[in-house]
DNA sequence: ACCCATCGATACCGA
DNA sequence: ATCGATGGGT
């Protein structure tokens, strides 16, 4: 790829950015201006021109996950394979990465594990009573999750601020003498709990996401040499989306770009995460820590109208906090003005329209979107952004009387807790861990399970009632006396049976086992969905995926006593804390109106944006503080909080209005109280900002004629109408097409469906045995070399001890890994090869699919490369050869990195680790590469048109984990 | 200066 | 649901 396609198509201000060489650099890129196109061909710019020698010398920090894929997605576009090659992750990520490599140094077991928000809460749950609390201790007794949040919030904001318990502590036995005596006392209890809070995760071997940030910054900062090393591994470093950055993240940033070749890309008038601690001013921190800095502001707007755009900048300049502002009134030795031009014309102002409620608001709404559809406007294209005070409601029902699809994003969508599988499933388990719950085991009773019927369920639990005693004990008797229906009769003894069962298993087994074995062996329920032709039950299937996935396994890792009481008093803490993850991710392609809140829509573009509920005390909202602060002694001078928050809001208000295309409504409502309540003495007041953006008072809304208003009734809006399909590009593991051209029918179970499979012992095994080798190979790019010991132990951690037939069985895969991690390491050690690459992940296009893949191991000699992967299964030394030429796995990594790299590797190998390690070769060859093709462009187009009807074979069915689920199966 | 209507808490969000 | 803080009205 050459300068003219990095450069061409880019603006004159765009290009100053990507090709600028002088050092650090600030790209002030104002909204709409083309950040990601700049941020991605900068990367290619610094490799074409040698700037960096590898892609992989690059490092780049992003805001969110969501934001690395996308730009590595983005940069696949530009820069072919260049980019995957770099370390592109979020600040939290690249500190964690940078502690496991450094483990020991920085005073850490090698497998430290990390507290996501929701752990951390639960965590702290569990050791409420040695917190040192004293005025505090009948509040975080009484009522614990009001206690625990706040407490969490601050102690995240201490770590953000670097303020340590100890650093807290000597602030109180000094400053706080001056403050009253009971604000100094709060101060105390609150360092005490900090203190020991910090206490407890370090005796627990675990860390919170402040620890991470706050532990690598401490590690580089004692480890100046360690630190060289990073900057002569990263020559260069790039920061996106650098306005949201906290404190923290910026003190990771200037020590690892402290050689001064450092880009920052962001917008001031987009911060909108002050809430969490990030400072209004991160561009200038950038600017203060090199102070060097060129600047290149873009202005260039791709995105809007200037009709649109000049009103968000009348807007945005009434705040005083900003860069333009300041270099405007000279507080800053720069010259910055952030005047954007569209390029699209002026197009149509923005309307304001004011009505007397929410429904008439939310009708209107309704109508206009009727109108621009018709006009051409698909769904997608259109957007609705409201405030958090009332739900989405009135809005929802709006637009599904008209007939209008919609999908909501956010916290009112219907959570992973909402599905009725997943209450289904929590109820056999709460029965399980409390068999005097009759709750649960109603529910169980009466669902599509067991089926038992009306009559029999209601004498049940009214004897149940009478006599006071658990439903569990009544219906034994029941059924032993054989006063139920003939059915009922079945339904109950079959209900009995399996939870005598499942609880005799519980005993000795995890949780997620004993589910699994109620699901698929006991009531074959998960068979039946996965047999359903009705799409709710393929709905199902999924959700009990995700509930393994997100929930089951979760636990497996935090779980200090896996069994099902304690899986259930997880959940409910879980639960408690308010976590209920999102299910079914909306469908990218669905082609309807996207309903979410201001803060989802950051980073999203409109033709047509709705802000809604644009009133006074609500948009701007009222300041909260947070309950407990830190001394004015200990935080950095800041402006006043009050201003902060106005300001922020503006830029909320700001972000909104700027998602739009062509059409932006400015919508307000004098009432925003829900029908049945008494309506507001007062009107609501306009928006502040609505003034601001237009300059004007907006028109106002006749009011409909009283006749013509229909009351509306409440409930649930119907489910948006199905969408189409989406038409993204197909992205293709090894794994799927392999799966694929096996059986069609298990590509759908696998990747489909994603039916939870119980995990085969050999997977277990291979699984734990790749983990060591990586760690081996990953000390060895690294010059260390791990004893036998370490791998041992790293083999064991990964270790996961469902699904073995007995504890004899699970010893002797034991053993097995153990015998082939020993002959992996004196393999090794004899050999003395050095890996280039570790687990590296590859991708590339092939007609309509991206593929992607993981090579266990690259080496690279002179120009000559060697793939290798690993098996744990046994082969005979003649037939090693064969299997490697005959491996279509081997066949896709080659042609994987001959087009990464554009020359093709001159060996695969596949390395066979029993008893000794073998290792089967083959040359690629046009004829492999044309089988792989063949292969990937069979397995798409199969994909493409959903043929997933099954190819029963011995071959395939016998070592098919689905065999006892699948209806298509060959008896064997 | 004082009263009373009104709102938000719970948030919005990220690792 | 209730309560404290806030801001508008008098």
């Amino acid at each position: 790829m050459g300068m003219a396609d990095i450069l061409s198509g880019l603006t004159e201000e765009q290009r100053a950015a990507v090709t600028y060489r002088g050092g650090p650099l600030l790209v002030l890129a104002g909204v709409g201006t083309g950040k990601t196109t700049v941020i991605t061909r900068r990367i290619a710019h610094l490799i074409a021109e040698g700037i960096v020698e590898r892609p992989s010398q690059l490092l780049v920090f992003t805001f969110s996950h969501q934001a690395a894929e996308e730009m590595l997605d983005r940069a696949f576009d530009w820069v072919r394979y260049a980019a995957l090659d770099a370390w592109v992750a979020t600040y939290h990520a690249v500190g964690e990465r940078i502690l496991r490599e450094n483990a020991p140094l920085a005073g850490l077991p090698p497998d430290f594990r990390v507290l996501d928000e929701w752990d951390q809460r639960v965590f702290l749950l569990d050791h409420l009573t040695e917190l040192p609390v004293r005025t505090l201790r009948p509040r975080a007794l009484r009522q614990p999750l009001r206690f625990l949040t706040p407490l969490l919030s601050f102690i995240g904001r201490a770590k953000d601020d670097a303020v340590s318990p100890e650093a807290y502590r000597a602030w109180c036995d000094g400053a706080a003498a001056s403050l009253p005596s009971d604000e100094a006392d709060l101060h105390r209890e609150l360092a005490d709990c900090y203190a020991a809070y910090q206490e407890l995760l370090e005796r627990d071997g675990v860390m919170d996401f402040g620890d991470l940030i706050v532990r690598t910054v401490r590690l580089l900062e004692g480890r100046p040499g360690l630190l060289a090393e990073y900057h002569q591994r990263f020559p260069h470093v790039l920061a996106d989306e650098f306005q949201d950055t906290s404190r923290a993240e910026l003190r990771l940033i200037e020590l690892l770009a402290g050689h001064g070749n450092a880009t920052a890309v962001g917008d001031d008038d987009q911060a909108i995460y002050g809430f969490r601690g990030v400072p209004w001013d991160n561009l200038l921190a950038f600017l203060r820590a090199f102070p060097l800095a060129k600047v290149v502001v873009l202005t260039q707007n791709f995105r809007s109208t200037q009709g649109i755009l000049d009103a968000a900048t009348r807007l945005i300049r009434a705040n005083s906090y900003r860069l333009e502002a300041l270099s405007l009134r000279g507080e800053i030795p720069y010259s910055i003005t952030k005047e954007l031009t569209s390029i699209h014309g002026p197009g149509h102002p923005p309307v304001h329209r004011q009505f007397p409620s929410v429904e008439e608001e939310a009708e209107f709404v309704a109508r206009e979107v009727r109108k621009l559809n018709a006009a051409g406007v698909p769904y997608r294209e259109i957007a609705l952004l409201y405030r958090n005070r009332y739900r989405p409601d009135p809005y929802l029902r709006a637009l599904s009387e008209e007939g209008i699809p919609w999908t909501l994003a956010g916290r009112f969508r219907a959570g992973m807790f909402d599905q009725e599988v997943i209450r289904l499933m929590m109820s056999f388990l709460r029965t399980l861990a409390d068999p005097g719950d009759s709750q649960s085991l109603y529910h169980l009773l009466g669902s599509p399970i067991y089926r038992l019927g009306g009559e029999d369920l209601a004498l049940l639990t009214s004897r149940s009632q009478r006599e006071h005693r658990p439903l569990r004990q009544v219906l034994a008797a029941a059924v032993a006396a054989g006063s139920l229906s003939e059915e009922g009769q079945q339904a109950a003894a079959r209900a009995l049976a399996d939870l005598a069962a499942c609880e005799d298993l519980a005993r000795g087994n995890p949780a997620g086992r004993v589910l699994y074995a109620f699901l698929m062996e006991r009531t074959g329920y998960l068979q039946a969905l996965a047999q359903s032709d009705d799409p709710a039950a393929g709905q199902a299937v999924e959700h009990i995926a995700e509930f393994f996935e997100r929930v089951v396994h979760r636990f497996e890792e935090v779980a200090r006593y896996d069994r099902v009481p304690w899986f259930v008093r997880y959940v409910d803490e879980l639960r408690e804390l308010g976590w209920n993850p999102m299910v079914g991710e909306a469908e990218p392609g669905v082609d309807a109106v996207q309903v979410m809140t201001f803060h989802q829509a950051k980073g999203m573009e409109f033709v047509a944006v709705f802000l809604t509920g644009l009133v006074e005390d609500f948009f701007p909202g009222r300041i909260t503080r947070p309950t407990f602060v830190l001394p004015r002694g200990l935080r950095g001078e800041d402006i006043p909080e009050d201003i902060a928050h106005l300001e922020e809001q503006r830029r909320l208000f700001y972000v909104g209005m700027t998602r739009a295309k062509r059409r932006l409504y400015l919508l307000s409502a004098d009432d925003y109280r829900p029908p049945g309540e008494a309506p507001r003495k007062r009107m609501a007041k306009v928006s502040r900002f609505v003034l601001e953006a237009l300059g004007e008072q907006g028109e106002r809304s006749p009011e409909a004629p009283a006749l013509l208003r229909i009351r509306r009734q409440g409930g649930e809006p119907p489910p948006p109408a199905p969408g189409s399909e989406g038409t993204g590009p197909l992205q293709l593991s090894f794994r799927q097409v392999d799966d694929w051209l096996t059986c069609p029918l298990k590509y759908r179970y696998v990747h489909v469906l994603r039916v939870p499979i119980r995990l085969h012992p050999i997977v277990i095994l291979g699984n734990a045995v790749h983990q060591a080798i990586q760690a081996y190979h990953l000390a060895k790019v690294q010059g260390r070399t791990l004893p036998l010991a370490e791998l041992e132990a790293v083999f064991r951690h990964a270790w996961r001890s469902e699904g073995f037939l007995s504890a004899a069985h699970e010893e002797e895969m034991l053993r097995h890994g153990a015998a082939a991690l020993a002959a992996f390491h004196r393999f090794e050690e004899a050999s003395g090869a050095q890996p280039t690459f570790v687990e590296k992940f590859f991708a590339f296009v092939e007609g309509e699919a991206k593929v992607i893949g993981y090579w266990d191991r690259v080496d690279r000699i002179g120009n000559q490369a060697l793939i290798i992967d690993y098996k744990t299964s046994e082969v005979g030394e003649e037939a090693a050869d064969h299997r490697a030429r005959e491996s279509l796995q081997l066949a896709i990594y080659a042609l994987g990195y001959e087009r990464m790299f554009g020359d093709r590797p001159h060996e695969v190998q596949l390395r066979f680790l029993t008893p000794e390690v073998v290792v089967g070769r083959a040359t690629p060859t046009d004829r492999l590469a044309d089988r792989a093709l063949a292969a990937i462009r069979d397995a798409t187009a199969g994909i493409r048109s959903g043929a997933f009807a099954a190819k029963p074979s011995f071959a395939a069915c016998s070592s098919c984990a689905y065999r006892t689920i699948c209806p298509s199966a060959l008896p064997l």
